[in-house]
RNA sequence: GGCGGCAUAGCCAAGCGGUAAGGCAUGAGCCUGCAAAGCUUUGAUCCCCGGUUCGAAUCCGGGUGCCGCCUCCA
């Protein structure tokens, strides 16, 4: 397969570190609040590569760490009154539920930074050794960026020395200089290390993870994959990079994968412009399942822009899906290599070409209908497509559920019966051609945002949005 | 100011030099007691100007317009 490296600006055919295995990383949540859909888009998206690398037959490493420590969850705590713990294990627990919620796998390692400091106290004494850190009177210690001949070279920058002086520390040798370590005097949140009472920088934590929980320490660079958002290039990954670069003599990652933002009205959800939109809230109008189709469904470095027409449109697109599924129900799988899953793979390789990927699963929906209402008893056939429809649930995603409860969400037990009750009398009526009044019980149906569709094998119906 | 991305039918969106995928919406037809679903069908020369080429949405140059990063950020 073929994936775009953004630090190398190019698509390259992906070759892994290992044969067959393949270590992949991604920045996770700092769990100070709740997930936004920006980071559905991310999760969905190193999901799916995920989920594709293992239908290619690698064997997956994939790490998304928790950001369990910092400012934002202290200050979070200091305003609420409660400790940082609780913050940090609330919203770690909201995290997990709602990306589960759109389908995001788990992944199989997600290391806490809380947990990792030993080894970035590890990497700390090691470019402090090396002279790629210093330690300044207060205790805080920074990574000296004039130490590293490569600094900058991942996000493609001349200098930074036109970058705003906020909180200029006068000790710090270069105002680009970042702190792998901050002292702490007070009682405040603090971890016992060898250079004192002290928090660990953000940057550090991803790299020193990645070195003792990920790499399988061979070849010329720690992992084969780093991703993340795009706004994380600079200043997170190039300082990552360096981190890693100056302690280690290897290079962080092979291939840099970066998401494009979610945008709302065009435009960057963020606090300041309090345009944030809570996956969770978004999760009370719309069907997780719908949300992974629709947020999935451009090509993962292009923005997003966010919006319930293009949902709704999207919604239809896979409701076309279930339909499918539907004149499917009753068979059982039985697994068949299918032409379809090649092309599936082999669009999705292209560097995730998801529309690619849409429009095969189209074509396969319109062949499938046309060849079932000419033929709808061929067992060979049926079973193929069931096959298929397999297949577009382990790599995608999507399309698992029970077809029938797909078009009845959110509907509780005394409406699907009074709806069923109503169907039975109109297919009396219409067996006794009485039409006006089994329209009037459609009219009836329609009313209460049910759609009703008369087929060979009995009525069914589906909620219209 | 520095760096980067994007601009394709009403909307979303592929395309990576050889004559514009797919979906939603719309109009028409088939099917249907009538519908729904399904099927068929309807529509763009690709932001503008110049260049390279037998040939460009695709390459080069110059514009215009949006967006992002440079501060915590998916």
């Amino acid at each position: 397969m073929t994936l775009y490296d953004s630090v190398k600006k190019t698509k390259l055919p992906f070759e892994p570190l290992q044969e067959g295995k393949v270590s992949l990383y991604v920045c996770g949540p700092t769990v100070y609040d709740d997930a936004h859909l920006g980071h559905a888009k991310s999760a969905l998206v190193f999901d799916l590569l995920r989920r594709v690398l293992e239908a290619e037959g690698y064997e997956v490493t994939f790490a998304r760490n928790i950001t369990d420590i910092d400012d934002k969850i202290i200050n979070k705590a200091r305003d609420l009154g409660i400790s940082t713990n609780e913050i940090a294990e609330r919203y770690t627990a909201a995290y997990h539920r709602d990306m589960a919620s759109i389908g995001v796998r788990q992944p199989t390692l997600e290391p806490k930074a809380t947990e990792s400091i030993e080894p970035m106290c590890e990497m700390i004494q090691n470019l402090i050794n090396k002279k790629h850190a210093y330690v300044i009177s207060n205790g805080d210690i920074y990574f000296d960026t004039s130490s590293d001949k490569n600094y900058l070279s991942l996000s493609n920058r001349q200098s930074n020395e036109n970058i705003s002086r906020v909180e200029r520390v006068s000790e710090k040798r270069s105002e680009a200089d970042f702190a792998l370590w901050k002292a702490v005097h007070d009682e405040g949140v603090a971890f016992d290390s060898p250079f004192g009472r002290g928090r660990p920088g953000w940057h550090l934590e991803c790299s020193a993870m990645i070195e003792r929980f990920v790499s399988p320490h061979v070849g010329d660079y720690a992992i084969d994959i780093h991703g993340g958002g795009a706004d994380l290039l600079f200043p997170h990954h190039e300082n990552e990079a360096a981190q890693t670069r100056c302690a280690t003599n290897h290079e962080l990652a092979k291939y840099w994968i970066h998401n494009g933002f979610v945008t709302i009205d065009g435009e960057k959800m963020s606090k300041s412009l309090g345009n944030s939109f809570f996956l969770k809230d978004a999760l009370k109008a719309y069907d997780g399942e719908v949300l992974r189709f629709y947020l999935l469904s451009t090509h993962y470095r292009g923005d997003f822009n966010f919006n319930e027409e293009d949902l709704i449109a999207s919604k239809r697109r896979l409701d076309r899906l279930y339909r499918l599924k539907k004149r499917l129900f009753g068979l059982t799988a039985e697994m068949i290599d299918t032409e379809f899953k090649r092309n599936l793979l082999q669009a999705l390789g292209d560097d995730l070409n998801v529309s690619r990927t849409y429009a095969l699963i189209d074509e396969l929906i319109n062949s499938a209908n046309e060849a079932l209402d000419q033929n709808p008893k061929d067992k060979t056939y049926r079973q193929i497509l069931l096959s298929a429809l397999q297949n577009i649930e382990t790599i995608l995603g999507f399309g698992g559920q029970n077809p029938f409860e797909y078009f009845q969400l959110g509907l509780d037990e005394a409406t699907k019966t009074k709806i069923d009750t109503l169907i039975t009398r109109r297919t009396e009526a219409k067996k006794a051609k009485d039409f006006p009044a089994s329209d009037a019980i459609r009219d009836e149906l329609t009313a209460m945002g049910i759609a009703i569709m008369d087929t060979a094998n009995g009525t069914f119906w589906e909620i219209r949005d």
